[in-house]
Formats: C-alpha cells, structure tokens, sequence
RNA sequence: GCCCGGGUGGCGGAAUGGCAGACGCUGAGGACUUAAAAUCCUCCGGGGAUUUUUCCUCAUGUGGGUUCGACUCCCACCCCGGGCACCA
C-alpha cells in the first residue's frame, strides 16, 4: 500500500506542468478568453500564508476557468521599486538593486513550491528599464497633454537630516531616526498627474463596475472623489488696497444672509496683506504663528479644538452690502474648495461651534418646513436641513432647493458669483525625492527651460552606482554624471530633474505590460491588449481599494485618450479577499507571528495548504491561522489518497459507467446520487458563488458516504466505482492540484488531469428516488415521511396524515391551508 | 459624526424565505495495539420529561413587525470590526 508523500508528488506534478507548457497561453481571437490576476507583491520579507491566500484563490479561479474551456492567462510579477528595498540599502551598505533581485529570487523559489498556474514567460518586474521607460514614456505623454505639472507642494522635512521623508518615515510627528527631532512642513516644486481633470468620469464609470466590484469599494472610491454641487461666491475687501475679493465656496448659497464671518484658511495667501496695517495686526499674527505651529498631521486636525483670530477687516456680503469680519480659522483647509468659507453659524455646526467660542452672532435664516421652529435664544446646535428661508431679503418664503436656484442665478447674473461643482479628490503627486524610482524624464535648460526627454533617448536609466545616506536633497541630485547632461534641444549644459516617480506608477498599468511583456517598441500592443483586457477577474487586499485601483482606472482612461486601447475600466470583476490572521493580528514581520509558506509546505505540502485557507473560511472574510485545522485537511487528503490507492488496482482504468438505475445495485444507487447531486452543488459554489469552504464539506461528506458503503469490492461494479472516484478527483483538482493529477494517474489515466474539462453532472442520477419530507403543523417540526422524488401534492400530505404524530397533533381540529413545497416540506395550519 | 461590513455551539463555520448548527477542529468514550502513534466507530447547544425508545421546550446580539413558516425580509436599538472624517 502507497502512502501519501506530498512533497514528491508536488514536485512531479510541477515538473510535467512545466514541460508540458501546460499553463502557457497566448492571444487567439478564436478563443474566449479569461484573464485572472492577484495583486502583484512587493517582494521583501518572507512570503506568508497571507500571500499565498491570495494566490490561491485566484489559482483556484484560473483553474476552474481552464477546465472550462477558457483561454486562459495567469501573469505573476513584481512591484519592485519603493522605499524599504533604499532603507535596507543604507543600513547594510548594499545596492537596493541587489537586495530587490535577492527577494524576488527567494519569492519565486517559493511561489514555484505551490505549484501555482503562471505562465512565467511573462513575469515582469517594475524595477527593470525594460518596464520603467515605459512609465517615462506614459509621463511625456501625459506632459504633451498637460496632464503632467509641476507646482509648489508640501513635504514633511527632516531639518537634521536635511531631507524629505515619505508619510510613513514621520513617527508621532518626528523622524523616524531620531523621533526627537519635529519634522517640518517645507514647500517644494513638485511634479502632479492631473486627476482632477478625469474626476467626473472616475465617478460615473464607477456605475459600470456595478456588481462586479465590491458595493464597499465603490462607496469608498465614490466618498474618496467627493463630488459636491454648489456655488463660489466673491466678497469684496472693504479698506485693504490692492485685496482680491475672497471667494467661498458653499453648497447652501441659501444661507450667504446668514453669514456672520469668512474665515480663510491659516495659509490663505491674502492673510498677510490683511494683517499687515490691520488695526488689531500684533496679537493677530501672534496668533497666526501659533496656529501654524500646531500639528501637521491632518489626522490630529480632526480632534483639535477649533481655533481662530479676528483679522480686523471686514468683507461685503454681496447680497445685501452687510459687513461681515474676516476670520482666520485652523479648521479651514486651503485645499478645498477655495480655501475661504462663509460662515453661517446657524446652518452648520461647526461653524456653530466656532461661532460659540468666538461670540459671533448666529442669525437665523432657514425654518423647519414642520415642527417647532428655531429661535436664536433656545438654538443647541446647528440645523443644516433643508427648510423655509427667512430673513433673507427678497428670497423670503422660498423652499431652500428653490431659494439655491434663484440665487445662484442670480449671483451669476450679477457678476459675484457662479454655481460651481467641486470635488474632494486632488491630483497626483508623484515626486518622490528618492533613487528607487523611476526617474522623472525631463531636463532644465538654462536657455531652453523645462525640455522633456525626447522618446528616442529613453530610458532614462538610474545611475548604477549612487551615495545612498538618506541624507540631503535626494540621492539623484547628488550624483553628477546623472545630473549634468545636455540639453535636448540646443545642446549646451542642462540638468536631469532628480524626482523619481510614486511606486503607484508602476502599478498602474502592469497588467497591460503582461499582455505583452517583451515589446521593445511601445508599451504593448494594441491587438494584444485588446484581445486579453479588460482583466475578468483581479483578487487583492481591501488596503487597495481606493489607491492603487483609483490610479488604475486614471492611467486606463488616460490610455483610452492615448488612442491605445478602446476600454474604460481595467478590471471588470474585482475579489477581495480577507486577511490571514494569527493571535487576532494580521501576519508582519514586527510582529513575530508570520506563518511561513515555505515552513507550511515542508511540513504538511502545499495541496494541504491551499485547502486549508479555502476551507477554514470564506475568502472575503479574515482567517485565523489554526495548526489543528489544517491537521484536519492533511487527514482529508490522506482519506482521499488511501481510498483510491485502495481500489485503483481493481478498478485498473474501468471505463466510466454511469450504470442505469433501472440495473444499479442499492449501493451503487446511493453512490451515483450523492455523487451527482455534489457535484452538482460544487458546480454551483465555483462558478456562482465562490463558496470554496462550502464545496470542500460537499465533497468531505461525498466522500464519507462513499467510505459508509464499504466494502466497496462487494455490489459495486468497478465501472461505477471508478465514476465515482474519478468525479471526486475532477472536483478537487483547481484545489489540490497535485494530488489530483496524481490520483487521476492511479486510476489509469495517462494523458495529465489537465487536458481534462470540468464534468458536467447528470440531473437523471443526482434526483434522489425516494425523499424524505419534514411535517409541520403550525410551522413547527412534528414528523417525518419518506415518499417517491415527486409524488404529487394529495399524495404527500395523505402520508403526512398516515403518521401517528402528525395526528396526535391534527386530532380535532380543522386544516386550514396546506402548504407544500415540493420533494421538502409539508405545513398543515390547523386552526 | 457619516458610510460600509458583521454578531449562529467550546472554536472555524453551514443553511440562496422551508427540518438551525452541514463539514471540519477541539473534547469525551470505545475498537485495534504489549504500548503509543496512525486509523476506525460512537457521542458532543441549553433546560425538562421519559430508566428504555423517544418526546416537549428554549435558542441564530436585543425588542418589535411581515409571513402558513424568518439566521434569512422590514423597523428600532445594542455590541464588534473596517473605511472616511472640521470636505464648507
């Protein structure tokens, strides 16, 4: 008797995949096709069970799909530039190239243990020039277009280190080499991608992904753009000469007659000339400096107590010529809107708060439609509904969505304002004053100015050997030879911009890049493209689902705009699937609880792991990583294994025999049924519903019942047995892939599970002959009867009548309605 | 504060308006064994009645509702997790 030795299995399986070519695929218009795709990894750290959750479920998808009949493409690659790999650099004194080439080596060792169903022939990695030159080439276009800028942009500063730190080097608000030292807020030129200019079709593209994407992603990309429709009002500066009016933006235009205060932003750029002369000008910059100190990360914005000065100048409320006093606010953010809002204490609660700590007035100008109405004496706190304008000149009486109507018109018609949309979303910065990068193509000329890299001359390559310290402007800038080179266009002395580009870039498009992985012309081709994108389905972490999929569908319509491919949306289907947790966190190196994928498949082999994180819980939700569970599945593989191993020498290839029922012994009756009726249920669990945790206890329990008819030798003819067990083998196979190529061998097949397709059930055999019904009296259980699949209504329920506890419970009173469900269910309602 | 998820045995979870707890884990008992491991078998939500066999009853966060029938649909509330958050 053979014994389950997975490991050797899996590498035999591995290793005639591979000369098979079995999971290679190219373009074929003749064929549907299907392209499955896991978020591509940052290789650093060792690969955990976290990961290979993730590719699991998508080898499970890519699986099923090949037996289905698809065409079907499974791409891996590496997202290789960022940070880490430029910090390991400095701390060990080695090229983040080097240790970047080290992880993915180590990566791919293990992703090559699992058997995985990539066509590696398309592997990419984003830190090759092969790839970033397209980036750069993606970057010039979108500068052509003037989608690519620069403009003056905060970064936090390290002042020891003289150098800007990524959001997640500052720790508790300092850096983090040395915490003590504050990080400050510095203004730089900085280079943005333009966003905004897709904002509205970045928001109703996202109707398109309806049902295909999760509802929650689409509500967070959906509140990430933040549109909002409203008017942007000019008020006048009354006594600063040469003061631009100061505009607001508001969604209540309504409410500008309750205005008590504008309140501009701290950094607003006209508070200087404000304050400078104003009568109350040294406590008022005194106060300015103190806001300015306070805290600058946003998240502590948010708890702060709001704080503010008067600016001793007034502003004209156009509608009605009142003058109202400019404030500076720390709650007013330069970033939104216009950076100014007109306060209307009454109608917004926190300019209500404000207005409180302040003793500003809070006049009322909107009236609830029905209840009790407001009075400026009782008034706890805003009331920003809807209602029935008051005090509000000639727009008293009006209903407020008529009253925005009439005024926005209004203020358009006489010059002061406009109704204007705005959204929360801002554009893309991506300079990061890193060497990890791929380098910002474009060079500044004193004669010339800015002059982009012409296309011919890319790739910009990064200079092979930089001085990494972490210190200083950046490590480009500190490397002559790639800073000095020759202008483009005249030829004299220029110098390289030495931005490199946000890692988000890279993400971006990759999955266009392996449709054509090798192009050396363009970033792909078209034809290509279009045969394999939009992807069918792409399976990834919830932690990128605004991010790294908002940049996606950007650079896809961008590209769509390019005249490069004709689709808007780059993922039709979207999975993600939950985290592996152990100890209730998810695995991190930090926290000394990574389960080791590697360490998993020496010690239970990787078709026991792959099980185990599909049956432990559904994959949208979090696993708890648990030894005795997988012990389970181990035990479940080693049943399969032995059953087979069992019979296959008499059943040696027995042609498959769906015997007739009509000659079929009792036992191969239950056999073909259960047999059946699971795979027909597992059907639906793969192909509807993704219940993989549900399809694997369907075959647990198909397997139970086969073991119950044991002996199995004895009225079970070997073809039926052999349907059986092969029907079990099919099911597991995009599951446990190795193991069922091997059993798939041990019953006689030579020609490899995989050129096999996805079994179609018999709906004559899975229909039970005989089924038993519940009986309810008054929706409560009392009884059981078995009759004939199908036996008709009259008929059931006369049996039901047949059962003395049904009548214990019937006697003496009258049915009043019946209700049967078919083959399931019998209530009889007495009254 | 707003927007999503979620709440079912000791645990992971199952049940697409129709028998709640499938399947697995843990635990208990038994078989095999000199013994152990492995394997196999039986039992395993609470309370009550019944010595048996079985029956009744409560139970899917809480309280209502719709329905012949609700874990499932509706309303209100509580708790947990996540996202966004002075967004004007």
């Amino acid at each position: 008797m053979a014994e389950y030795n997975p490991q050797a299995i899996e590498a035999k399986w591995q290793k005639r995949w591979e000369e098979a070519r079995v999971f290679e695929s190219e373009a074929d218009p003749a064929k549907p096709k299907y392209y499955v795709l896991e978020m591509l990894p940052y290789p650093s750290g060792t690969l955990h069970m976290g990961h290979m959750r993730n590719y699991t479920i998508g080898d499970v998808v890519a699986r099923v799909k090949r037996m289905r009949g698809f065409n079907v493409m499974h791409p891996m690659g590496w997202d290789a530039f960022g940070l880490p790999a430029e910090n390991a650099a400095i701390k060990n004194n080695t090229h983040p190239r080097v240790w970047t080439n080290n992880n993915i080596v180590e990566f791919k060792r293990v992703l090559h243990l699992f058997g995985f169903s990539y066509d590696w022939r398309r592997e990419i990695s984003t830190c090759e020039p092969e790839y970033y030159r397209w980036n750069q080439w993606f970057f010039l276009r979108m500068l052509e277009r003037g989608l690519a800028y620069r403009k003056k942009s905060r970064v936090n500063w390290c002042p020891k280190c003289a150098t800007v730190l990524a959001n997640e080097q500052v720790v508790n608000g300092g850096c983090w080499r040395h915490e003590d030292t504050p990080v400050e807020a510095k203004e730089i030129e900085q280079w943005f991608l333009k966003t905004t200019a897709y904002a509205d079709q970045l928001l109703d593209d996202l109707q398109l992904l309806e049902g295909g994407w999760p509802e929650r992603v689409i509500t967070m990309q959906r509140n990430w753009i933040g549109k909002s429709h409203g008017a942007k009002v000019k008020f006048a500066v009354a006594d600063v000469a040469g003061a631009e009016p100061i505009e607001v933006f508001t969604t209540r235009i309504d409410t500008v007659y309750g205005a008590s205060a504008l309140i501009l932003a701290p950094n607003y750029p006209l508070v200087g000339k404000l304050l400078a002369g104003s009568p109350v000008e040294a406590e008022a910059q005194a106060k300015l400096a103190q806001i300015r100190q306070m805290s600058v990360k946003t998240a502590d914005l948010a708890a702060a107590e709001k704080e503010g000065f008067f600016t001793g100048r007034y502003a004209t409320n156009p509608f009605n010529g009142a003058q109202v006093p400019i404030w500076v606010g720390n709650f007013v953010l330069l970033e939104y809107g216009t950076g100014a809002i007109m306060a209307v204490p009454a109608h917004d609660q926190r300019d209500f708060e404000f207005a409180s700590k302040y003793n500003l007035p809070k006049p009322i100008v909107v009236q609830p439609l029905a209840g009790e109405p407001l009075s400026a004496a009782t008034q706890q706190e805003a009331y920003s509904e809807f209602g029935k304008s008051v005090n509000s000149g000639p727009y008293s009486g009006l209903e407020t969505q008529a009253a925005i109507d009439k005024m926005a018109a209004e203020a358009e018609a006489k010059g002061f304002g406009r109704r204007e949309t705005i959204f929360r979303l801002k554009d893309w910065g991506i300079s990061r004053q890193r060497y990890w990068g791929t380098p910002i193509p474009v060079v500044y000329c004193a004669k010339d100015g800015l002059v982009p890299v012409p296309d011919a001359q890319l790739p910009v390559l990064l200079p092979a050997n930089p001085k990494l310290t972490g210190m200083g402007e950046s490590p480009l800038a500190a490397t002559p030879e790639f800073v000095n080179t020759a202008c483009p266009k005249c030829g004299g002395a220029a110098r390289r911009e030495t931005d490199t580009m946000d890692t988000f870039v890279d993400s971006s498009w990759y999955f266009y890049r392996y449709c054509d992985p090798q192009n050396d012309q363009a970033p792909y081709d078209s034809k290509k493209v279009g045969y394999w994108m939009p992807i069918d389905q792409y399976i990834g972490g919830i932690t990128h689902a605004i991010l790294h999929l908002l940049y996606s569908r950007f650079w896809c319509k961008v590209m769509r705009d390019l005249g490069l491919i004709q689709h808007s949306e780059p993922a039709a289907r979207l999975f993600t699937q939950g985290m592996v947790l152990k100890g209730g966190t998810a695995m991190s190196k930090s926290k000394g609880n990574v389960v080791g994928a590697e360490e998993m498949a020496r010690k239970f082999g990787c078709d026991t792991g792959r099980l185990y994180t599909l049956f432990a819980a559904p994959p949208e939700k979090d696993l708890e990583w648990s030894e005795q569970s997988i012990e389970g599945c181990a035990r479940f593989l080693n049943r399969v294994f032995r059953l087979v191993d069992r019979h296959a020498g008499r059943l040696a290839g027995a042609p498959r025999a769906a015997a007739d029922l009509a000659t079929a012994s009792e036992k191969e009756r239950i056999l073909l049924r259960k047999t059946h009726e699971t795979l027909r249920r597992v059907t639906n669990d793969f192909e509807t519903r993704w219940h993989f945790n549900s399809a694997i206890a369907l075959i647990m329990e198909l397997l139970n019942e086969i073991q119950a008819q044991e002996p199995l030798e004895e009225g079970v003819r070997p073809g039926v047995l052999q349907e059986a067990l092969e029907l079990v083998t099919l099911m597991l196979a995009p599951m446990v892939p190795h193991l069922a190529e091997e059993l798939w061998e041990m019953l006689g097949h030579g020609n490899g599970l995989w050129t096999e397709r996805w079994p179609d059930y018999n709906a004559e055999l899975a229909r039970a002959a005989e089924v038993e019904v519940a009986v309810q009296v008054n929706g409560r259980v009392r009884g059981r009867v078995r009759v004939a699949a199908g036996l008709g209504e009259e008929e059931v329920v006369a049996r039901a009548l047949e059962d003395a506890a049904i009548r214990g419970h019937v006697e003496g009173k009258r049915i009043v309605k019946r209700i049967v469900v078919p083959d399931k269910l019998v209530n009889l309602v007495v009254g």
